[in-house]
DNA sequence: ATGTGATTTGTACTATCGTACAAAAGATCA
DNA sequence: TGATCTTTTGTACGATAGTACAAATCACAT
């Protein structure tokens, strides 16, 4: 194995730079971008302020760190089990897998750290709704073609929704998907004390059932004003 | 008599107050609370700095009365359609009208200016993610009471759906329906031009299609795990 | 032990933040 | 018109922002 970060004095702070990396994502996904500063970082890593210049030159620098460190990872973990439900023989199930495929990863990503992978992705949710511009730019060259392999497949699963439909309604789901990591508690709120909207595994599966179903959901077809028949009863 | 609007110098602001108000709420919608300076607004709204203290004495007061504005009116319309929504007869046409009397104020509400609803929408979405203490506390006490109306009426025409199931799905509308506010233009990009992300009546009907469907997924019964393999697996 | 390069610290600089407040300008009515 | 109240302007203040940079410290090969 690799003995780098070995030193003799191991109850101190092993990487700073991680520590950093660290309180940085996890201020940025719960208060924005703009409302926390250099100095709140350092004081949460433990860390000097002059070390986040040093190891990330700028705040943009920082933020483009945490993107480049889990970019790779989610999509590549996307793309496998993509691949993997691409290979489902049954429709429905393979739908299923397909997004299962999407949503997983953005809950359960990330290395070593519980929680890693939802933290990104409330960062990345959070980061949207503020249209910082570093992420941006990022999200668009780096998660597009992950987007439009989810979209293809399930498509192709679907072929008798319009494109256009799909693409909304994946849409819905990165939405529903971002919102369900950014206010958990209003779930446990609403449902007086029923559910715990900061389960994962529940929030999960809750998602994957309505979003399964949403896209299932009768065509969209933008002439007829004319009501059409439900098609709840095709389950499998 | 009444000498208010014209002057000598008519193509002026005849309201600052709500210029400003206006000013702050596109800024704040747009980039956040915090992205925004007191002197942008001002600058936006073509006032003076000064004047955005005098009439909301702080920053915080600004946004207060950007909500104070909005709540009434939207949550009433809402409560109009939603007991509209109750006395349809069809259960199926009725699920899709409480549906709808939730999403068309989101969306339309607002007197006078043109997508009004949106733009309040938006900023609550935005407001959320940024984990704002000020809105948090409005929209518990302001919209928890719409949202319990909404659910509840959601439940009685799908009674066999447990309430935390309608929970979560109508946290997942929500959802959907602010980013489909906050990032139209991935709408767009994704269908490679084939829809257009910011298109409010294209928006409304393909999330009501989409949400409606999804209430009626079947249940999530917690007790079968029983499924094929789960492929929430641990990567490293 | 010592020299060397990597890291951390402390501090300072400039810009901008929210807000306060006095003076100017405008409006209203006896 | 002049008195009074409302609104707008201009400016200033203290706090805090991001960042730069020299000095101090650390890790480690020699």
């Amino acid at each position: 194995m690799i003995r780098k970060p070995t030193s003799k004095e191991a109850a101190r702070k092993p990487n700073m730079r991680e520590a950093i990396l660290a309180a940085a994502e996890e201020l940025f996904a719960t208060n924005g971008f703009n409302a926390v500063s250099v100095r709140d970082i350092a004081l949460a890593a433990g860390a000097n302020p002059g070390s986040v210049t040093y190891h990330f030159k700028t705040k943009d620098g920082l933020l483009l760190e945490i993107y480049r460190r889990h970019c790779g990872p989610m999509n590549l973990r996307r793309s496998e089990l993509l691949a993997a439900a691409k290979r489902v023989r049954d429709l429905q199930d393979r739908l299923e897998a397909i997004v299962r495929a999407y949503v997983v990863p953005a809950f359960t990503s990330g290395s070593d750290l519980a929680g890693g992978g939802a933290r990104f992705t409330r960062l990345r949710a959070v980061m949207s709704a503020e249209g910082n511009e570093v992420a941006r730019k990022i999200i668009a060259q780096t998660f597009d073609d992950t987007s439009h392999a989810f979209i293809d497949a399930v498509h192709e699963s679907l072929p008798h929704i319009p494109r256009t439909d799909i693409v909304w309604r994946s849409h819905f789901l990165l939405g529903a998907l971002y919102y369900s990591l950014v206010t958990p508690e209003r779930v446990s709120r609403l449902s007086r004390g029923e559910a715990d909207g900061s389960d994962a595994a529940a929030a999960i599966e809750q998602l994957v059932q309505a979003i399964v179903a949403a896209f299932q959901a009768p065509a969209l077809d933008q002439a007829a004003p004319a009501r059409r028949r439900p098609v709840v009863g095709s389950k499998a």
